[in-house]
DNA sequence: TACACAATGTTATATTATAACAATTAACAC
DNA sequence: GTGTTAATTGTTATAATATAACATTGTGTA
């Protein structure tokens, strides 16, 4: 079988809302709000969900349990993913900074592990969030 | 008051848990394996993990919602933290590159946001998995 | 002593995620 | 088209992770 080129009918649902709501959303608040386009249970949203990360059309913000669209063209895989989130206001960018992802892509521990994929989450106040 | 020098009695028998252990470990396993020193319930084991994670003598995998001793004497207090972690048999470690943790502190994000704390966890095969 | 704050104990509940199994649909080879 | 395989869906139940709320006790300090 040739690898999957359109989505299914859940994994379009899952998506359409994720990318609407622009901002990290967390499974059980997509569920309530495509309720109304058929999906009923969490099983249906973490398999839509599960597909779009492998796909790499979403991402899981690890540290809040949430998930955002892919802001960034180049990482369509997946495996290389880098978010500064707001301690303050809990705002969430993607970085696509080419340095940052050669620097990490090439990075060897010392015990010589060949790594295939990392996540980056740094942490601080944005600018609003800052001069409050 | 001054700052808290000792732990309390539920840290410590946490933190002499997970040291032990030695590997990254779960909050249930942590309370299943504590309760005959006395602990109960689950909030007494998340709150001593709280606390532990705040002054730096453990940190969360947090793509694994565990638990690891810090092995890195130099990060007390949590805010610089980098893992590698074995995808095939779940083996993680902890980086200390000064190079890389010098990089990441330094890092400036193209909206000018100031980071204060960072995450990084690398994913991939470690010695004995890749020659399986 | 009185005060402030940290830590504890306890019960209940919220939140996040997966197991198990049956049924349906889509892609491909022939 | 038919048969085959894999992906997807639907459904119910349950597992795993984490916090709310509130009363109580301990600890350092003035
Ligand atoms: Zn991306
Ligand atoms: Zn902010
Ligand atoms: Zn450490
Ligand atoms: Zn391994």
């Amino acid at each position: 079988m040739l690898k999957q080129e359109t989505l299914s009918k859940n994994q379009q649902i899952v998506l359409d809302y994720i990318e609407k709501v622009n901002e990290p959303i967390k499974a059980y608040s997509i569920l309530h709000n495509v309720q109304k386009k058929g999906i009923k249970a969490p099983l249906q949203v973490y398999r839509a969900l599960d597909k779009l990360v492998e796909i790499g059309k979403i991402h899981k913000i690890e540290s809040r349990n949430a998930f955002v669209a892919c802001k960034n063209s180049n990482c369509q895989i997946s495996k290389a993913t880098a978010f500064s989130i707001c301690e303050g206001c809990e705002e969430v960018s993607e970085i696509s900074d080419s340095k940052l992802s050669k620097y990490l892509k090439n990075f060897q521990d010392k015990a010589g592990m060949k790594f295939n994929k990392y996540n980056l989450e740094f942490f601080g106040l944005c600018k609003k969030c800052s001069i409050k």
